[in-house]
DNA sequence: GCCAACGTTGGC
DNA sequence: GCCAACGTTGGC
């Protein structure tokens, strides 16, 4: 079992919408970095769903449904897609402010490289997340 | 809307 | 293969 970090703008597709959707194809991201991330992941694996320019905070979790597979939207290049179902929105969504301060969390992600939009979490990373979100899977 | 950080591109 | 220029992302 995995863990990760799934950035969204949330006017453009935001949790509740996943949460309507049922499922959704993880698809348009053009960084290699992100994308063999997205490469990474296995069915059952979990993501939390963060809300970028807008919101700036974590307010779900989402699971894998379907490992990647080319994506459909590449008209050319080497890219990959992967379907993300959600799992449950946080009881509390979790600020980047809080993320940035927080002791155990200075060596994720989101505090070291900001941009990279599809992202691996530790468990332990995980696990304080969701606390932080007063949240249990 | 600005700007810093980062990734990518392309000339040499 | 280096590095300057440019584009994009995303927090503020």
């Amino acid at each position: 079992m995995n863990y990760w970090l799934v950035k969204s703008e949330p006017d453009v597709y935001s949790f509740d919408r996943l949460t309507a959707d049922g499922k959704t194809r993880w698809d348009g991201v053009r960084n290699y970095q992100a994308r063999n991330n997205l490469r990474a992941m296995k069915t059952g694996d979990f993501c939390l769903f963060y809300h970028s320019n807008i919101g700036l905070e974590i307010v779900g979790i989402a699971r894998v449904l379907k490992e990647h597979y080319p994506d459909p939207t590449a008209e050319k290049g080497d890219w990959s897609a992967v379907d993300l179902g959600p799992v449950k929105p946080l009881k509390r969504p979790v600020p980047l402010a809080e993320i940035k301060a927080h002791p155990a969390l200075q060596q994720f992600g989101l505090v070291r490289n900001p941009r990279l939009s599809v992202m691996p979490a530790t468990f332990d990373e995980f696990s304080t997340l969701l606390a932080l979100g007063e949240t249990k899977l």
